[in-house]
Formats: structure tokens, sequence, C-alpha cells
RNA sequence: GGUCGCAUAGCUCAGUCGGCUAGAGCGCUUGCCUCACAUGCAAGAGGUCGCAGGUUCGAGUCCUGCUGCGACCA
């Protein structure tokens, strides 16, 4: 009984029905405790964030994986979750207390927390429900987010464990500080962009007589230097070492030092140094015994006291500047220098500024009290670990960025001068810290001593008091992320999560957070579970647009995703972003083509209303998914062929899968489904199972492969195949329930038998059919007319055209084929060749003998040019001695193949000839 | 400045162990509304594999240099 589906896919109706099908039915969740495990976490987003096509990306390719796991039998686990993104976070909510009129301390520390996670309850985890729009199969019953108690408590756990390791210390150092977020940052935070800026040249007077002149890009810092450094080996400046210089504007006596840091080609030679705003003259101030001084309040304007230093009394300019940003202070100070005859030059330069990578504002050296991870400790087992293999890196290119990165680690700066966030585990004693009480700011002296634990102290050891005051920064929120792959299982606690999930199979992420969090990951996994977190790095690209810009907003050249998701469909769209991920590379994406991938939905959907309207109920209602026992039973070539492909297809599927070559795997069951299954195995289907013959088998055949092309495509594209999953399989017994595609055995290779005689014979018959179908086009024979052929070759070859004579004459549109002994040359006859087979089609008396002789030429040009290229090769006594032999012997097939076809066609030429002098 | 990567059809890219008459998708040209699909079918055009050397019987593939582009680090 023909059945009907609707004549094209409709995605809107389909997605969400089935996403919640899903979810109801747990098959999230992981299954089956005896199976294997295949577990993975989701690189936490932004709770902040919407999603974007980096996430799009991301995520389909984890789902990708996933979904293949669980079809093939692995108990599969997929953490999803956000992080707190403690700056972006505080951000936004400041951002919406100030359009209220609020600071935060109007708020005070808890009601601002109490605000932001009234924002979260609100906002936060909004990518979170976007994702599910994807079709993604994580386990929701398992979302975590950085701030819970849960995972909280894996923080305070992990500070105290590594406190208690001497890993962890708090001291005064040279920081990355964001004068708008008023916190410390990381190096890695620091994002270093080239400015267009200037350098200026100031003559600093000496002591006594003479002067130097000093490059510098910021000026303003002269009010904090406290030495001038010259090159040791610099002639040039050699009998100045030791002297003094005066400090324009400050009027400070500087010393000048001889520094090996210095570049006797840069500028005149000799440097300001200013140890409190500059890493390098901090680490020269250092070694010269220089002072350090901090001219800058926490928002980097000019602080007042800065002038107090030196001579005690604060000098009548202090007002000019105290108060004034960096900036207007540089101004200003180009401009004392100027009128005060102390501007030697001024010159464009270009040079690289670091910013905050949050907003982007420039970052200044400070001097502030922090609390820091001793990392080497933790980055050697974590470089060995990938040496060792035992965690791998995808594509094995990235290696080398992650030991150049761990080679050169320094310190991890943790803690952040912000409110939201975890609150390190730390408490001074107001009795043994007598400055705590001193400071009203919050700020913590560097001398005070920390008690590190993991519950706040009721007692002082030493002095028996209990007053407390717990340590007011918060951790960096990549601290928490690097638990994430055991602190979302249920650390520090023994779970059975843990024991079955960790490590995970593996991680999947972009390239831009291998160091801020992959690194880390790497670090504390093994720190605080003696194993690695997982054991592939997945590593893909960036997308961009289609001009290979990265997208932001202010480009104006974003994809929304969403939007996307909505206009073609989900399948589409992660078919497109699955086919586009080449190893390595970015991934350019443009609209038109998920538009194109569309239509491979399309495809697939009309190929499976074919089936429908073909198949016979009882067909359709059988269970049997692999068609391994139709074997031998009564299938014909097309069928054997097919199978056999349908094989090959499963085995390079597979391969490219478990190697994670994702375009490999879409490219395969593009190619596969809609080349030969579509183009051929339908096309040759339709012949019987039109007629009585054999139609039952072929409508098995068709059934069969038809549900392997889903359940192959359903890790790609799982709403689509869900659907028409149902759709052929709605009178089957065995699916009635639980039979969705998405737990369904993913197929092998094994289910499916290998005919290579089938494979060479259709290679054989394709081959013939489209040089007819060439022919024709040549001939400019209209579709609507059948034409006539001939064939000339061995009885043997035509035996086997003859025995697939209907296929022929449906697929190219023929009389029935008349076949000629070998060397038989009809005349008047357009020639095609075919492995050995000359194919003749009429010369139609309106067929230009010109145009077909030049056709003819062309052909045996090329043909000349390469079997001049095999001769040679042969003749070479090296090639046939050294070359591998089965290789060698393919040339000399190659010769003799084209030979004949040079033969036949130079003997068309001929026949044209004569017709030409008739 | 240092390191790494990339350069193949008009565009975007595959090309795994050196055996290639170099592939795909999109675009383009021509002809078709052929009873699953015009979101389609059929046929076709299109390449000095960035340049110059080297290794090899053989190089898109390996090595060296150059040019151009990109990323990361400083």
């Amino acid at each position: 009984m023909p059945r009907e589906i609707a004549k094209s896919y409709s995605h809107q109706e389909v997605e969400s029905h089935w996403y919640e099908r899903w979810a109801e039915a747990a098959h999230f969740a992981p299954g089956g405790a005896d199976a294997p495990s295949y577990s993975m976490v989701i690189p936490p987003p932004n709770v902040t964030g919407s999603l974007h096509m980096g996430h799009a990306l991301n995520n389909t390719l984890q789902d990708v994986l996933c979904r293949f796991h669980r079809m093939d039998g692995h108990n599969v686990l997929w953490v999803p979750g956000t992080d707190h993104a403690g700056i972006a976070t505080q951000n936004v909510v400041e951002r919406q207390l100030a359009d209220e009129g609020l600071g935060r301390a109007d708020l005070g520390r808890e009601a601002f927390i109490e605000r932001v996670w009234s924002w979260r309850e609100e906002t936060g985890g909004t990518i979170l429900r976007q994702l599910r729009a994807l079709g993604v199969s994580c386990d929701w019953s398992r979302e975590r987010f950085t701030m819970d108690e849960g995972l909280s408590r894996a923080v305070r756990e992990a500070f105290v464990r590594l406190w208690e390791d001497g890993l962890l210390y708090r001291a005064e150092r040279l920081i990355n500080w964001c004068p708008r977020c008023k916190t410390a940052l990381a190096d890695i935070e620091v994002v270093h962009e080239e400015v267009d800026g200037h350098l200026w040249h100031v003559r600093y007077p000496l002591v006594g007589e003479g002067e130097l002149v000093v490059a510098t890009t910021r000026p303003e810092t002269m009010l904090g230097d406290t030495g001038v450094a010259v090159h040791p080996e610099d002639e040039r400046h050699a009998a100045i070492v030791g002297r003094h210089a005066r400090l324009p504007v400050a009027g400070r006596e500087i010393p000048v030092v001889a520094d090996a840091f210095v570049d006797p080609e840069f500028g005149t030679g000799a440097v300001k140094i200013t140890p409190g705003h500059d890493f390098n003259d901090f680490e020269i101030g250092l070694r010269n015994d220089l002072e350090v001084i901090n001219i800058l309040d926490d928002d980097a304007a000019i602080r007042g006291e800065a002038f107090a230093r030196g001579d005690g009394a604060a000098p009548a300019w202090v007002e000019r500047y105290a108060g004034l940003d960096r900036y207007a202070a540089r101004e200003r100070i180009v401009r004392e220098l100027e009128e005060a005859g102390l501007l030697a030059e001024v010159v464009p330069y270009r040079h690289a500024v670091g910013k905050c990578y949050r907003c982007h504002t420039a970052i200044e050296p400070y001097l502030t009290p922090q609390w820091f991870v001793k990392i080497q400790p933790l980055a050697d087992p974590a470089m060995e670990a990938v040496r060792a293999g035992q965690t791998r890196i995808i594509p094995e290119g990235w290696k080398n960025s992650y030991f150049a990165w761990m080679e050169n680690i320094k310190d991890w700066c943790v803690s952040r001068q912000i409110w939201w966030g975890h609150q390190i585990p730390a408490w001074y004693c107001a009795g043994c810290n007598p400055s705590l009480a001193a400071d009203g700011g919050g700020r913590i002296a560097p001398e005070c001593v920390p008690l590190v634990a993991r519950t706040a102290p009721e007692r002082c050891a030493a002095c028996g008091g209990n007053r407390f005051v717990q340590d007011p920064d918060v951790l960096d929120t990549w601290f928490s992320s690097a638990l994430w792959p055991f602190s979302t299982l249920g650390w520090p606690d023994k779970t059975a999560d843990l024991a079955a999930f960790y490590p995970t199979a593996a991680l999947v992420t972009g390239f831009d957070i291998l160091f801020f969090w992959v690194a880390r990951m790497m670090m504390m996994g093994l720190k605080f579970m003696d194993e690695v977190p997982f054991r592939d790095v997945y590593i893909h690209a960036l997308v961009r647009d289609q001009e290979g810009q990265k997208m932001s907003k202010s480009k104006g050249n974003v994809i929304d995703p969403l939007i996307m998701v909505n206009r073609y469909g989900a399948d589409p769209f992660r078919f497109t972003l699955v086919a586009m991920t080449a190893m390595g590379r970015d991934v350019k994406l443009a609209e038109d083509r998920i538009a194109g991938y569309q239509h491979f939905v399309n495809k697939l959907w009309n190929a499976a209303r074919f089936a429908l309207m073909n198949l016979d109920d009882e067909v359709l209602a059988e269970p049997r998914r692999a068609p391994a026992d139709l074997a031998g039973v009564d299938l014909d070539l097309a069928d054997r062929w097919i199978l056999s492909r349908l094989r090959a297809t499963v085995e390079r599927a597979r391969e490219a899968i478990r190697a994670y070559r994702f375009n490999d795997f879409a490219h395969h069951l593009y190619q596969f489904t809609w080349h030969e299954f579509c183009d051929w195995y339908i096309e040759m289907s339709k012949l019987r199972l039109n007629g009585a013959d054999g139609s039952g088998t072929t409508q098995r055949v068709l059934h069969a492969v038809l549900r392997n092309i889903l359940l192959m495509l359903h890790p790609l594209m799982p709403f689509v195949t869900e659907e028409l999953w149902g759709a052929v399989t709605a009178r089957d017994p065995s699916s009635a329930r639980s039979g969705d595609i998405m737990v369904q055995p993913y197929p092998t290779a094994e289910e499916f038998p290998a005919d290579a005689d089938a494979e060479e014979e259709v290679a054989f018959l394709s081959g013939i059919i489209r040089a007819v179908r060439n022919l024709r086009t040549e001939m400019n024979v209209p579709p609507s007319r059948k034409v006539r052929v001939m064939l000339s070759d061995s009885e043997e070859r035509l035996a086997l055209v003859r025995a697939h004579e209907p296929l022929l004459c449906a697929l190219a549109r023929t009389e029935p084929p008349e076949y000629l002994a070998q060397g038989v040359r009809p005349q008047r006859m357009a020639t095609a060749i075919v492995e050995t087979t000359q194919v003749y089609v009429p010369l139609d008396g309106a067929v230009d003998l010109e145009e077909e002789s030049s056709r003819l030429h062309r052909s045996l040009e090329k043909l000349e040019t390469e079997i001049g290229r095999v001769r040679k090769k042969l003749a070479n006594e090296n090639f046939t001695a050294k070359a591998r032999p089965d290789v060698v012997e393919r040339e000399r097939e190659k010769a003799r193949e084209m030979e004949e076809k040079i033969e036949a066609l130079n003997r068309s030429l001929e026949r044209i000839r004569e017709l030409q002098a008739l």
C-alpha cells in the first residue's frame, strides 16, 4: 500500500517535539553502567554570554561525538554548565547599578552579591537554553555552575591543599592591574596590541654638569623614576655611571646605573628606570637596588603622596598632578618639559600596549600584595603527561604551543579585587596583625599572616584571639574552571560519577583557551586526581566570516546561530559546521553554505519519501535492520553493489570519527547518500521495484540501506533522521517503544557483505551509461528520444552488458543495444571508450563533423601526453627495478588501456576524414 | 623581534604511508518540469598545486631558500 509523507521537510514542527521527547525518555542521561564509559565536560560558557558561532561549532562537534558513542554502545555522559565569569558578570551588574545611579560600594559586598545572584536567576544561563536549539544531548540533570555550593567547596578544598603543599603564597609583586576593573589580572589576561604612539626624548640634567637624553613612550611615569640605566659596555656613557641625574619636574636625584638589559642601539642608549610601573624596570631596580615608587592610585590617576617621598616634604607642584589621570598627566608633563626646554625630540613610534582582555583598558604594572600559585611544580607533570601520551592533543601541532607556554610559565596570580567569585579562604587574626584595623579600605598589608582553612577559624592558635578578617579578594574564575572536569563529578567527595567518568574521554575546545583553561585543567587534574583530566583534547578552529575576518558585533559580520537554526533548521546548520571543520583550519562561514546543506536534507527526505511509496507493509514491518541474512538470496547486482558500498562507507565514517576528522565524516556520508544511493541505487532499483521479479528483495535492500543511512547520519543531523526513522520504522514491532534512532546501535561494517566483483561491474556499467549520456549530449539527442547504441568488445565483456541490458536502456535511454564482434567498426558513429569497450552512437545528420573531429583530437592529445609520461617511466630501468611491483604493474596496465583508446580514437578520426572527403 | 602555521579550480577547501590521468561543495555553461526530489536531473568547462633549488625511479606530498598571508608569544 503506497503511503506518502510531505513533499518536503519542515524543521520547525519537528525539532522541539523531538528534543522534548528525548529529554522525557531520559536519553541524555548515561545508560547501562556495564558499558564502557564515554564522558565529556562542556567548556563552560560564560554565564553572561549568549550563543555565538564559536559555541555552535564547539557544541555541535561535542554532540556528534556523544551521539556517535552513545549509539556505539558507550555509557555516555556529557556534563553541561556555565562559569561565573567574575569580572564580566560583575561588570554587567555594575552597569545595571550605574543606570540607577548606584555604585557597588553603595550596596556593600553582601547586598551586591545578592544582586548578582538575582541577575543570574533572571538572565544568566540564557546560553544553555539556546544550546538546546542545536539538539545537544548533554545531561541537563547534571548541570553545574562554578558558584554552586558543591563547586565552591571544591575550590576551597583545592586552595587549602595547594597552600598546605606549599604551592600557594601571598606576596607583594608587580602585577598587571586593570584600572577600570580595579583588579589584578593574570599575565595571559593581558592582550598586547600595537598602537601608534610617540617616543619622547627627554633631557635629564646630570648633577654637576652635562645631561643625558632618555627615550620613553610613557613620559608621565618619570614621576616615579628612581634611576637611569645604560649598558655596561657602552663607551659613550661609561664615564657617567655612578653619577646622578636630577629628575625633571620631580626634582629628585636619581643614580645612573649600568645594566646589561639596556639595548645600546635603542634611542640614545640610556633609559629611565621606573621600577613601580614597568616589569623590566622592576627587575633592573632589583638588580641595582633602586627604590620602588608607586605614583598611581588604583584608577591610574597620579596619587599625591608619591611626591612626598624622598626629601619628606611635598613640593609645590604636587597639587598640579595629584588626581590627574595618567593620560592627562602625560600631556601636562610633556608641556612642562617643552616649556623647560627639556624635550629634545618627539618621534612617532608604534609599540605594543598591554590591555585588559575584558574591557580593553590599558593595563598598569602595579605593586600590590596578591596570591600566587607556584606553577612550575604543577606544569612539569602536565608537560610530562602530554609527552608520555597520557593525553593526546589533536591536531598535534598544538603540542608545540602547549609546551612553549608551559616551559616559560610564570607564577599564576589568582587573586582578584572584585566581589563576585569565590572569596579566598584565608583569614587574618586581628590580634596578631595590628595593621589590619588601620586599613579601613579592606586592603590587607603584605606582611599580614594569613590562616588558610576550609572554614572560618574560631580561635587564633598564636594569640588565642577570636577576631578575624577574611581576605576580601576572590579567586580568578579560571581557578574554578581548572577544576571543572572533576568538580562537576562531585570532587572532593569520592562519588560514583567520579569513579565512572574520570578521566573524561575527550575535551573539545578552541585554541584560544588552550592556556587559560586546557593547560590549567591538566595541572589541577594531575595534582588532585593523580590522573589526566582527559584522554584526548581536540582543538578546533575559530569561526570566521566568509572573508576570513573574526566575527564581531562592531564589524557587523556576525551570523547569529539561532537565526540560522530558525531559518534552515538545526540539521543543515550542524552539517555545515561539521563539513567545514577541517583539521586546524579556520571555518569560514557564509549563509549560503547552510542553504546548500538544506538541499541535502531535502534530498534525504525525498529518498525516504521514495522508499515509503515503494515499500510494502510487510517489508516495512520487518524488524530486520541489517540485511546480513539477505546475502545470497536473490540479490541482484545493484543490491550487492550498494551493500558493499554501504560497508565501505560505514568503515570510513567510523574511521573519520575515531580520528576526529569531522569533515571527512560528513563528506563520506554525503557522498554515499547522494551520489551512490540516490543517483545510482534508487535509479537502478526502479526497474525491479516496478517489475514483478525480485521486487521483495529490492524493497528489503532499499529499506535496509535507507535505515542505515539514517543511523549513520544521526550524530550529524539528529532531528530529520529521528523524524524519518519514525516513518520508516512505524510498523516495526521491535521499535515500538524506545525505538528512537538516538539510542539505536551504530552500524558496523561487518553487517554488510563486501563484494568487489559487484563494485567492479557497476563501475563498468555506469561508465558505459555515462559514456552514452555524454554522446547523447554531444549529438544533441533530445532527452525524450531513445538513442541507438552499438557496443563492441570481447564476448565476455559484452555478456556483462547483455545481462544488465535493461539498466542501460533505462538509465541512458537507449534502444536495446546492438552487440558487435570485436574489431567490427560501424560507419558514421560517434565513439567513446570505456575500459576496453567501444561505445558507438550514430552520428546524426545534423552533427557538425568539424566539431566531432576536434572533440576527438582534444581527447587524443590528452592521452598522448599522458601515455608519453607513462612510457618514459616504464622505459626507465630505475623505475621498473626500484618501484614497488604493484605500482609498475599498474603503469603497464595503464599503458595498455591508453594504447587501445588511442587506436580507437585514431580509427574514428580516420572515418570522419573519409566522411568529410565525400 | 621570536615561534608556529598556511599558500591546490572563479570562491571555500580536501588530498592520511611519496605511486595522481590532482578531487569535493558552491559558483559557471548547456540541455531537461523524466511518475522521490526544479531544494531537482543529465552533460560540460575550469589547475604551471605561490616561486627557485634539492632528495628520489617518481614530489601537490619530503628538505632548503625566497615571496606573500595569518596566528600566537614578547
